[in-house]
DNA sequence: CTGAAAGCGCTTACAG
DNA sequence: CTGAAAGCGCTTACAG
């Protein structure tokens, strides 16, 4: 009945390979358990083989009531959990998609998770989350995504080049990249919203508008740019006053100087939708009647401009279609219905002006 | 030179083992990839023996650059990405904790995510996300959770014990329990932060307030019966409206009513911070001042109330707190310092009162 | 109803 | 610098 047992992880050395009917063995009850038990360990205190573990935890049949009740009373009392890697190893697993997001505590993040959540799941995928803001050491952070996942889409900022090469084998799906793209990529281009935006701005009289920008280094971002040439060509004069980051805070700050400064202000262009909360917080604050005496919109499209008021007018990204953008590519590339090397892919999805009542 | 091949997919069947040296075999060129390469694929390819492939993509020493170039090549060549599982098995991995939460797009839950996250990334674990919301198959979603992790924490709600069930035999962390503990909880127990409450209330001199409660029954939540009773044990003779649901659309309709239907009313004890938003929405269309016409609490305590004018006091959730006491337990069960089974773990975090502006 | 054999894809000593 | 052997923990046919 007894059979041999595996070598505890103690005495395991260069040990002969136990073979079959290789006498008796001494089922040892350690005391604190030294290492997980495997269905080994199940087997040997049951009294039956491996396989017949299997039918009972598996709830398969082929297998007496009486000898299921022994074995799973044996597995609880060993606190016995199949190995994810054993089962995986022989059954596939194929399912796990990596995430990576910059910042979760941003609202822009969640949404984004959501959406790409909600189309893994539909698709029988789950998803395994990277913060590399949140985490401590991003680097180890990144690459052990790489490691547990089959795919991986995300924003990889700056870094990009480097965690490409952390996260090895892995396609990758980069979102919008800032850099030169080096693997595939989903691009996010607000270029014809901030046209459409700019045209909105005239038709309704706008007179004299400010761009609350943000940027790490003092000068005007990118999307900055984009909003001031969109003016200039318009015949506006257009302010811009650039935040150190992109927070309410921040945007609350800049408006309240701007408000002071610019007396005759009657717009404000913000960063995105979380700098423009802070930008309705200082009209708020200073009685300045948004949209009657100026008008505030925001980029990204977060539900967050729905929870104020007035709501927050803003040039929206449809994140839905960004997630099915990038898992469109991820998986064409792991089906090889893609390249998986060369030319990379890419796929653009442009922000829409989004009306609602701040501007 | 060339080894034994192993079966491709096609042809396997009850096939022969092949035995060392069982002669030569069709390395044959699969026109479309009909199964994933492995490292015997590469080494085949290569000319080199396994442990070669091994040293030349895990980037060890001892090998040559040439051989370490053409094994690279022949890998690039066949897209050959090492299967998580083979190298799970022996390298061990025991370092994924799963995450329920029950709709990614409330603010709450990403808060508790980022602060599970931080925590998890400190300790070198990876977490895998499931949102039992977006997730079309829910049930589905929590089993899959349970085969991919080592541990799992999160909201269960009303279906815990069909999911407990579902999630096998990993040690699971319930967070705020609805129903009866069947494993180890944290509970988040508002109780002594509504009598804190309820005494500010009094000391402003507030006389008539109205409790915003929601509740998918449209009976009073356990939540709402804890404001009245402290209210009334103070004198108070509290109103209360009952939304569907905790959104910030039906925190604005309840309140215009309110406002309309009661008109000394002067505070409103909402449901939960997003319904709150809604109070403070339609405070501000109606013309009324917050915080001094009417004072407006919610709960929970997310960033977003910051983010707003004027800010939202609340009864707020150590979040950090919530997910280092459930990591604490779920990394105690692991490892058999805490029992995993019998007598059930639990601990408590209590709510606090954080007045901002708006009460 | 139960077990002996083979194998999933990888890495870790150990020899040369 | 390179390879033959053993084994990680599991399941899937196949026999009895």
């Amino acid at each position: 009945m007894a059979r041999p047992a595996r070598l505890t992880a103690v005495s395991a050395q260069s040990g002969t390979c136990a073979e079959p009917g290789a006498g008796p063995v001494s089922v040892s009850e350690p005391t604190a358990a030294p290492t997980r038990a495997t269905i080994h360990d199940v087997a040997a205190a049951a009294g039956v083989s491996r396989q017949t573990v299997t039918r009972a935890m598996n709830g398969m049949y082929g297998i007496s009531v009486a000898t299921k009740g022994r074995v799973l009373a044996a597995a609880a009392a060993l606190d016995y959990r199949p190995s994810r890697f054993g089962r995986g190893l022989v059954m596939g697993g194929e399912h796990q998609l990596g995430l990576v997001v910059s910042d979760l505590r941003n609202p822009y993040s969640p949404e984004l998770a959501a959406a790409v959540l909600r189309l893994a799941a539909a698709k029988g995928w789950n998803v395994m989350l990277a913060d590399v803001e949140l985490s401590g050491d991003s680097d180890r952070a990144v690459q052990a995504l790489g490691a547990q996942t089959d795919v991986v889409i995300g924003y990889l900022g700056s870094r990009a080049a480097e965690w490409i090469q952390r996260l090895g084998t892995v396609p990758v799906v980069e979102l919008d990249p800032s850099g030169e793209v080096l693997r595939a990529a989903v691009r996010i281009d607000p270029g014809p919203a901030v046209e459409d935006l700019a045209d909105h701005l005239v038709s309704v009289g706008v007179r004299h508008p400010v761009v609350v920008d943000a940027s790490g280094d003092g000068r005007p971002s990118q999307r900055g740019v984009l909003m001031l040439d969109a003016l200039r060509r318009r015949g506006y004069l257009p302010e811009i006053a650039v935040a150190p980051s992109a927070t309410a805070e921040h945007g609350a700050a800049m408006t309240t100087r701007a408000l002071e400064r610019f007396r005759r202000l009657d717009a404000v262009l913000a960063f995105n939708d979380v700098t423009a909360l802070g930008v309705l917080a200082a009209c708020r604050r200073a009685g300045v009647d948004v949209p009657g005496a100026v008008r505030v919109v925001g980029v990204d499209g977060l539900s967050l401009g729905t929870l104020v008021a007035p709501t927050l007018s803003t040039l929206a990204v449809d994140l839905d279609d960004v997630a099915r953008q990038a898992l469109d590519v991820a998986l064409g590339m792991l089906s090889g219905a893609l390249p998986r090397s060369g030319p990379t892919v890419q796929r653009t999805v442009h922000h829409r002006l989004l009306l609602r009542e701040s501007a």
